[in-house]
RNA sequence: GGGAGGUUAGCUCAGAGGUAGAGCGCCUGCUUUACACGCAGGAUGUCGGGGGUUCGAUCCCCUCACCUCCCACCA
């Protein structure tokens, strides 16, 4: 699959392959990845490990559509979840991450009423138990996809508890949640206007409605009104349902309707009279023409109205979308159609007005994407208020928390303001409502499956269950505790519950995270986790992805291009603190490329081990001054990457790791050692070795949560223990390490280095001209020249110096002042080109200005009476420091000859 | 109408009250004891506009502009 590297040269001295074959030279995921997923699940390290009274760490995956297919925001979210598993399994937590599915009602239902309409079949000709025996059907063949997908992308959840929201013990949790909610009055059934989705066929909640600014038209139509010569003037963007109006509205104190008060209107085309009511709350007297037309059975604030003044309701349009018989001619017209024919027919009888361009928000459905509909329908309710009350508190006590902490805000929000749920989806398949209605019309609430035998009140056997199935989120709610066994007081529920974290995206904050916590507090008395993470949605290059776009990135495609790990990775590089989550092909190269290094930076450790002595214990070993230096940043890593974990920073956590091994252990330890397993110290290479194992061990733990599979694999390399990194115990920072010292010596060394190689780019020179170098013991900075004299060697083999010297700067050498070291240097006339050395003096000339600016800048400063005195000494300390380097460094290059 | 978030290097994004970082891209050079999916060096930013607080603001406050999203209303 993946290419070999090209090859750009002859490599005289390979390298024997004897001392490199644990690894194979060309890094390749695909051979290892499902190798190791296959073996930590064989060994049960995907279930909780350890007694059940030791700090455990639970979540619940959000289940995914039993038939769906990975996506890039399933693989960022689960890859989240996954790097909180696997870092709080190395923290020795008793980790359970529970996976399971959604049977997902509408979706689901719609995708399997498309696939037999492409047969032919109807669902309806089926009929119900047909097809839903059809989903189930379908269920098994195509469910579980999503699952597998799971597993390529490493994560660890204990499929032992694996569970579908139809399952019969979670079935019966929705059951029983309905009926203590009825038994408490906080499930009602009743006649009100709801979202009505003619495509789906069923209520949907407020929620499911997405509103799109639509171009419209604003009908301004004239009903006559009888001894008003000038009629009454309304204004709808929907005429068809004037067919259902059965009042006029105006309000009481608006002198412009007066004269309409106590007279009827008679409704166009049907001729029915139309009382004027008077409604303050409806009417707003500063909009259009103050007179507004209710139709109870296709507004929701009309329906109120009708409450207000007993106004009969005529339902015009069917729960297919087509006029209804009440609708006299136009019955069995598509509601668009009647609304052009109803328009035409007003214009004819000049009752048209006007028909203004307007933009409105029409309603939608978040699933068929067709305009929702206003209707009045018998529905079950959750009545929420009670329910919300305790949530709110639950947040603002701080039971349940936020990260980020925003988020409460909007939770606030929409708790505070929140309406009653429409619980009841005229669908099939989903879990049906456990009412049973009498031949008398008695209702039955039961937590059972069969209807019983008889009716208790009156005893007729004759039962009818309710037909409506429950919104699917009716049962999602329930998921955190439902998934252990609850009802019952299972040894799960104990143990597991309630969970940890939970981890979503924002979108769904509403719909599945805050009943989750209603849910959660009504049914068990607890919050179902102590902390959400929210996370943005995840664009492709800053673009919302879509097909059309063709900016999509799948998953799997990816996976095989770039390896989970490399996928992973980049996930959480791009896991922003922001609403959206950007990832982008160059990225996922360069956890590709990073993996690699990794992979390669193990070859050159793994060599360099083979066979030889190597002290696991680094402690009364005598440490270089490097091995100091390697191990504080790598202690300091160690610290950083836990805090930020601990924060949900799942960018910065990945990007200190990759910064520690590729550019601290890989770009500079790697080659500060290389010469000591060369030399002739014995002893200092072998402790070298120790430290650079320890390094690798470390940085492939630390890395382990983000790239599960590579470093499992070099880790069986690394220590012959096979699967066993994924139970390591997790780096932290080891404060004996730290050394102050080391880090300034060798960022000195660092700086040092680094200027010599650039003074030869700016001569053009080649890498390993010969540059003779001083190092001047007058420096502005002399803690360091100790050190640096012990680190001669390593300066001069990374420098590649002809000659090192301690010493003033030999006349007409090029001078610069670096981490607060003077230093001179001589590259030889003949290595650069005269070209370079004119274009190196304007960059000097450039430097020295920049300089001088900022000299002035600092001077000033230094000399502001207010700023001496306000600022904080450590500031104002740092600032003479850095003004006192400045003037040697520009000393220097004052003095730099020509050389 | 209410609310949230954003505006930082060519691109995608981090960042902190003391004059800016990463990855990718770009330029130059290079096979130097693993790695060209590499090594070395380099360039690039009036940190959206204006005002204020402060010794000091890109970071805090106000305001304007533009963008994204959420909620409500919509005769």
């Amino acid at each position: 699959m993946r290419e070999e590297p090209v090859d750009h040269g002859r490599r005289p001295e390979e390298p024997s392959e004897s001392a490199l074959e644990s690894l194979p030279k060309t890094f390749d995921p695909s051979r290892f990845e499902s190798r190791w997923y296959a073996l930590w699940e064989s060994e049960g390290r995907f279930q909780p490990q350890g007694e059940s009274g030791s700090p455990r760490y639970v979540m619940v995956i959000p289940p995914p559509n039993v038939t769906g297919r990975l996506h890039i925001g399933h693989a960022y979210g689960r890859t989240v979840e996954d790097i909180l598993a696997r870092w709080k399994r190395m923290l020795q937590f008793r980790v359970l991450w529970v996976p399971g599915t959604d049977h997902a009602g509408i979706a689901t239902q719609m995708v399997v009423e498309r696939n037999l309409a492409k047969q032919g079949i109807d669902r309806k000709v089926l009929g119900r138990e047909a097809f839903v025996e059809r989903v189930w059907e379908w269920r098994r063949e195509s469910g579980d996809v999503i699952l597998g997908q799971l597993r390529r992308l490493g994560c660890s959840l204990d499929w032992s508890r694996l569970r579908f929201t139809l399952d019969p013990a979670l079935s019966r949790a929705v059951r029983h949640a309905f009926v203590l909610l009825y038994r408490d009055g906080l499930i009602y059934k009743g006649r009100y206007v709801v979202n009505w989705c003619p495509g789906c066929g069923t209520a949907v909640s407020d929620l499911e409605v997405v509103e799109k600014p639509t171009k419209g038209t604003l009908y301004k139509i004239r009903y006559d009104v009888p001894g008003v010569p000038e009629g009454a003037v309304v204004a709808t963007t929907r005429p068809e349902t004037m067919l259902g109006d059965t009042a006029i509205a105006i309000h009481p104190e608006d002198p412009r309707t007066g004269g309409l008060k106590g007279r009827k209107a008679i409704l166009p085309i049907v001729g029915r009279d139309l009382p004027v009511v008077e409604d303050a709350i409806l009417v707003d007297r500063e909009f259009g023409t103050g007179i507004v037309k209710v139709t109870p059975a296709h507004d929701a604030n009309d329906f109120a109205v009708g409450q207000r003044h007993a106004l009969s309701a005529v339902v015009v349009i069917g729960p297919d979308g087509k006029m209804t018989a009440a609708a006299g001619e136009y019955a069995g017209l598509d509601r668009f159609e009647a609304r052009k024919r109803i328009v035409a027919r007003l214009e004819q009888e000049g009752r048209l007005v006007a028909a203004e361009p307007y933009t409105i928000n029409l309603g939608t459905c978040q699933r068929s994407d067709d305009v929702v509909e206003p209707y009045l329908s018998e529905q079950w309710f959750v009545k929420i208020q009670p329910l919300a009350e305790p949530a709110i508190r639950a947040v603002r006590e701080g039971t349940v928390r936020f990260a980020p902490e925003s988020w409460a805000k909007t939770y606030f929000s929409w708790m505070e303001n929140i309406r009653d749920w429409c619980i009841s989806r005229q669908l099939w398949w989903g879990h049906r409502i456990p009412a049973f209605t009498c031949v008398n019309g008695h209702v039955l609430v039961e937590d059972e499956d069969e209807p019983p035998a008889a009716c208790p009140t009156c005893g007729s056997p004759e039962l009818v269950q309710d037909p409506d199935v429950l919104d699917t989120w009716f049962s999602s709610q329930l998921w955190p505790f439902s998934v252990f066994g609850w009802p019952e007081a299972t040894r799960d529920l104990k143990d597991f519950y309630p969970t940890d974290v939970l981890v979503t995206g924002y979108d769904i904050l509403f719909f599945w995270v805050a009943r989750m916590i209603m849910a959660g507090l009504r049914f068990t008395g607890k919050a179902p986790f102590s902390t959400v993470h929210l996370h943005g949605l995840v664009r492709i290059g800053g673009e919302k992805m879509s097909k059309t776009r063709g900016n999509v990135i799948d998953p799997l495609e990816a996976i095989e291009e770039f390896g989970a790990d490399a996928v992973r990775f980049t996930l959480a590089w791009a896991a922003a603190s922001g609403p959206t989550v950007s990832v982008e092909r160059g990225r996922m190269a360069g956890s590709r490329n990073f993996a690699t290094k990794v992979w390669n930076t193990a070859r050159f450790t793994l060599a360099q081990l083979d066979g030889r002595e190597v002290p696991e214990d680094l402690d009364g070993r005598s440490l270089s001054l490097a091995d100091r230096w390697i191990l504080s940043r790598l202690s300091m890593a160690c610290g950083d990457v836990n805090r930020h974990l601990s924060e949900f920073r799942f960018d910065e956590a990945a990007e200190r790791i990759q910064g520690f091994v590729w550019h601290e252990l890989c770009d500079w330890y790697l080659e500060m050692v290389k010469p000591v397993f060369a030399g002739p110290d014995a002893s200092a290479a072998e402790t070298a070795r120790g430290v650079l194992r320890r390094c690798l061990r470390d940085s492939l733990a630390l890395l382990h949560p983000f790239m599960p599979f590579l470093t499992e694999e070099i880790w069986e390399k690394l220590t012959g223990r096979a699967g066993t990194l994924i139970v390591t115990p997790y780096p932290q920072a080891v404060a004996a390490w730290r050394d102050d010292e080391a880090e300034a010596s060798l960022e000195a060394l660092r700086a040092i280095v680094t200027r010599v190689r650039n003074l030869r780019t700016e001569r053009a020179a080649s890498p390993t001209a010969p540059v003779a170098l001083w190092i001047d013991p007058a420096s502005p900075s002399k803690e360091t020249l100790p050190a640096l004299e012990a680190l001669a060697p390593l300066l001069t083999h990374l420098g590649r110096l002809s000659e090192l010297r301690f010493a003033a700067p030999a006349a007409g050498s090029t001078r610069d002042v670096v981490a607060g070291i003077r230093v001179g240097m001589e590259l030889p006339r003949s290595e650069g080109s005269a070209a370079a050395v004119a274009s190196g003096d304007a960059r000097d000339e450039k430097t020295r200005l920049a300089l001088d600016d900022e000299i002035a800048q600092l001077s000033a400063k230094v000399q502001n009476a207010a700023y001496l005195e306000k600022a904080p000494p450590a500031v104002v300390e740092k600032t003479r420091l850095r003004l006192r380097e400045l003037e040697a460094k520009r000393a220097a290059l004052g003095m730099s000859g020509p050389s």
